[in-house]
DNA sequence: CCACAAACATACATTAGTGTATGGAACCAA
DNA sequence: TTGGTTCCATACACTAATGTATGTTTGTGG
């Protein structure tokens, strides 16, 4: 309560300990969920990478559960925003094939270049299996992301109910390569491979 | 050392504590793990469940870790070998759409029944990815996998390269669709609309 | 019967982690 | 200057977990 006053910074000369914010603790987290998972999320070790005491996080913060729901919180709603960013005009006529080899390369080699983002969406999906929380916004991510394939998809085939196959399968085939090929050599290699099969695949799936 | 007699076993009548066995402590960190992920793999818990104390696990296991590497060795071990069991006959002249469909069933529909099979082998995914040795032996089975299935893709393409590919994009979905339909209500149904779809997509992708 | 080993129990030491209560410095507003 | 707030430090209590050392029971070979 007590709105928390925009402007009640300090200090900020240069070397004068910025003053955390909530969203710096976060985004520590994120290194810790990525590079562990949310097992390994700790107050303890958090506090010490961030140069401060578990004084200043409990200040943040209620608990450590709070971290977690804020965290995953976060975490949606980034995910939910930056689909507004490619969103599929419906109405376009521009290249279907053009689009749907742009959206392929955003999904696979794009995101497997961002191996930040990739362990954490990771860890979230896996988190997912043991916490409810978790799950309903993994459920709502994904939903989102396969409806936003589908407006792409609909131009390729009327069939609303191949519609729907197609993306999914585009989906839990994205999924699983960012699973599967994990960083080994000649990875990015396989990955590109998949791409181009997969658009293959999609774009033969058309009406029939 | 001292050669581990093989028979040293006592007891046994019926309510007379049966005398655990490594494997019986392996069975019972499966369900450890398939639960919570190595993360939530603690001697501690693992002998409340099997009503001991931890004086019977520091006899079975040197610590903590030598549980995790038994453990993983022992999946890695079974993974590889149950895929004997269903070895396709490469100069078969059977249906190939009948065998790739009985195929994509056992790694969709029935992988995904095998709710405990199946947490444990997506726990095991996680652990690999901060983990060397995990890491190591899941890239061992998903390329024995990834063999065996290039067998029967040899049989609708010609083309090695294709046939790799064709063979990494099932893969790769099925491992997908396995760790996005997560038990949701409907899930059921997606995940036999995406074996379908699979099918007619490989099959379609045959020499051309 | 006796020595020995297998399988487990008990007790202890140690560590890492959480949460809370309180103190204190820096800043601002009046 | 005084009071209040923000942000963090310090100190304490508590729990869970590991590992180890040692005791105890049961069974077995000779």
């Amino acid at each position: 309560m007590t709105e928390p006053k925009p402007s009640a910074r300090i200090g900020g000369k240069a070397t004068d300990k910025p003053q955390l914010t909530r969203d710096n603790w976060l985004d520590a987290a994120a290194g810790e969920v990525a590079a562990g998972g949310f097992g390994n999320l700790r107050v303890l070790t958090l506090s010490k990478k961030l140069g401060v005491t578990r004084g200043s996080f409990y200040w943040h913060f209620k608990d450590h559960e709070d971290l977690v729901t804020s965290f995953l919180n976060r975490w949606r709603d980034r995910r939910l925003h930056e689909l507004l960013y490619w969103k599929p005009d419906v109405n376009s006529t521009g290249d279907v094939e053009a689009e749907l080899k742009s959206i392929l390369e955003l999904l696979l080699t794009d995101a497997s270049r961002n191996i930040r983002r990739l362990q954490v969406e990771l860890a979230v999906r896996d988190f997912a299996r043991r916490n409810d929380y978790a799950a309903d916004l993994v459920a709502e991510v994904d939903a989102a992301r396969i409806d936003q394939n589908c407006l792409l998809l609909q131009r390729i085939s009327s069939d609303p109910r191949r519609v729907r196959d197609l993306s999914t399968l585009l989906y839990v085939a994205t999924i699983g390569s960012q699973v599967v090929l994990t960083g080994q050599k000649g990875d990015e290699d396989a990955i590109s491979r998949i791409e181009d099969l997969l658009a293959r695949v999609v774009l033969g799936q058309g009406d029939m």
